[in-house]
RNA sequence: CGCGGAGUGGAGCAGCUUGGUAGCUCGUCGGGCUCAUAACCCGAAGGUCGUUGGUUCAAAUCCAGCCUCCGCAACCA
């Protein structure tokens, strides 16, 4: 059977700086998602890449003395590094900066001119000369440049536009018979009220005050500027033809399933990308979902308040599973949620190393002791097993239903309640009791069996999440059954196998200490 | 009156669509257990569900006003 096919993608990441925990936030969220599609059974494609063009890569670039590609080249590179470190497993990785993307946004822009869609008209603004660009009235500083604080001017310059006043009601109607194309539902609202229903502006789609772009081919003092430079990745990659002749892969994958991106681009997504895409005689996206920011502690994460966190110095700190938990689970669904040293902490040790941790170690060790670490056929079970093993068995379909609806948070929390209810499982068998006593062996041997195909379940499903996590489990559990299939019964522990050594999968840290030591740095 | 969201025990959240015992995780306190990473299990304390008024036999849940916080307000990725 073909297996059915998803495409999701997260925003491309703008190059003029090194990515925070913010940034990394959006990528290890897609990761764990296409993880877990992947371990569902479908043929996942997984995009995320780098957005290297425009005036501020170009000052950026000449502040630092470089030429923008190499300046692009290292932030490109440092990007896919971190995203690297956080362990997620995208299929390709794109650059703006890419010739054949290049030669593919020139024919769209193009095609958009051609059929009418783009017009050449001028775009009128408020003009500060030494720093060459146009504000709008509220990006003023106290009526004066937001960036030099001089006095701005009216002025005018000559620039392409595309056609959004057009396709507004269109905009407008899908989206109300696509109920869940925009999503949370509350960014849904704010789009179509304050930006469709209003009517939409045509958008100026190209500039003549730099050169680090996309250059407009019949048209060569303009560049196209970043919508259609930057949008078009979701389609240039997997081989979109102006003509029709598409590649394979976007045959295959296209219409995406779903964009993940940051609630602040939210517009660029509903309103100008499917404006474009439209206009080009292609499918809209099944969904784009603007997910929260995080906060640092209580403001809002930014160089000049000096409290950025960086994913790779949080990651040598505590681990990279650590931190792919803090951030899947600790961020609510539809608002912001907050990251300091102490939650990351106080999540580390009361989930990962008590409830996850302390639970595999225990359970092991106690096989090891009563039973020599060897896996032996379970026969007596008793009425209290049942709770436990319906419960494991049940997880499974509960997770799949959350992750549809990307509730990531609580798809961990489901899982997580396989251990917890393992922990007390544990309590309510006692077997450091039943290995006293010769004749309760059996009893014993199931309930250890139990317990161990339990946390197998567990790990099965948090492969998508935590997955060298999951790889230390299977590894201490010594099998490799670790297919989703094997959730449906509850029989996946091979007998007559010997347990490898417990080893903590996550040490409790101790806060303060911890903590002084991070102030040291 | 620009648009939208939120205000629930010390913290973070769920519940509100389809009114009727206020739930979860963490933290605190007490107890239990000893297989385990002072971990695990049980129990307790702690909330007039922002505020005022209305509908109703009954409202966190519906309606209206008010207060506070947050996001958005178009070419800044």
């Amino acid at each position: 059977m073909e297996k059915e096919k998803y495409y999701i993608s997260t925003a491309i990441a703008y190059t003029s700086a090194k990515p925070h925990i913010g940034n990394t936030y959006e990528i290890v969220l897609a990761d764990a998602i296409a993880r877990y599609k992947r371990l569902t059974g479908y043929d996942v494609y997984f995009q995320t890449g780098t957005d290297e063009h425009g005036q501020k890569i170009e000052d950026k670039a000449r502040e630092a003395g470089m030429e923008p590609q190499e300046f692009v080249d290292n932030i490109s590179l440092e990007v896919r590094r971190i995203w690297d470190v956080m362990n997620t497993s995208y299929d390709r990785f794109v650059r703006t900066t890419n010739a054949s993307h290049q030669e593919i946004v020139t024919k769209i822009f193009r095609k958009l001119y051609e059929q009418g869609d783009i017009y050449k008209g001028r775009y009128e603004g408020l003009y500060c000369t030494p720093c060459e660009s146009f504000f709008t009235e509220q990006q003023l500083v106290d009526g004066k440049c937001p960036d030099c604080g001089r006095e701005v001017h009216p002025a005018s310059e000559e620039a392409y536009f595309l056609k959004l006043g057009k396709y507004s009601k269109w905009l407008e109607q899908y989206i109300e018979e696509h109920p869940h194309f925009i999503e949370p539902e509350s960014r849904k609202n704010e789009i179509l009220n304050n930006f469709i229903k209003p009517g939409l502006q045509d958008l100026c789609v190209s500039r003549t005050s730099f050169k680090w772009g996309v250059p407009v081919d019949f048209d060569k003092d303009h560049v196209i500027y970043v919508w259609i430079d930057a949008l078009s990745n979701y389609i240039t990659f997997l081989g979109y033809d102006v003509d029709g002749n598409h590649g394979e892969e976007f045959k295959k994958y296209w219409p995406a399933d779903v964009h993940l991106i940051g609630k602040d681009i939210l517009r660029f997504h509903t309103i100008y990308w499917p404006v474009m895409l439209h206009a080009l005689g292609l499918e809209l996206p099944k969904k784009i979902f603007g997910h929260p920011w995080i906060i640092a502690g209580e403001d809002k994460m930014s160089k000049s308040k000096g409290n950025i966190m960086y994913a790779d110095d949080l990651v040598e700190l505590f681990g990279v599973d650590a931190i792919r938990y803090y951030l899947l689970h600790e961020i609510p669904f539809a608002s912001d949620g907050s990251i300091t040293y102490e939650l990351i902490i106080e999540r580390i040790n009361s989930d990962l190393a008590n409830i996850l941790g302390n639970l595999v170690n225990r359970t092991i060790s106690m096989a090891k002791k009563y039973m020599d670490g060897e896996v032996l056929k379970p026969t007596q079970f008793e009425e209290i097993d049942k709770e436990l093993i319906s419960l494991v068995l049940e997880t499974p379909d509960k997770v799949t239903k959350l992750m549809d609806k990307l509730r990531v948070a609580d798809a961990i929390d489901e899982i997580f309640n396989i251990f917890r209810r393992c922990n007390k499982y544990i309590d309510e068998t006692t077997p450091w009791v039943l290995g006293k006593d010769p004749e309760q062996k059996d009893r014993l041997v199931t309930v250890l069996y139990n317990l161990l195909e339990s946390i197998r379940h567990g790990a099965v499903l948090l492969q998508a999440f935590l997955p060298e996590t999951a790889k230390e489990i299977f590894q201490q559990l010594n099998t490799e059954n670790s297919q989703f299939e094997s959730l449906k019964e509850f029989n996946g522990m091979d007998l007559g196998i010997h347990l490898n050594d417990p080893k903590p999968l996550f040490q409790r840290i101790d806060k303060s200490k911890k903590l002084e030591e991070i102030a040291a740095k």
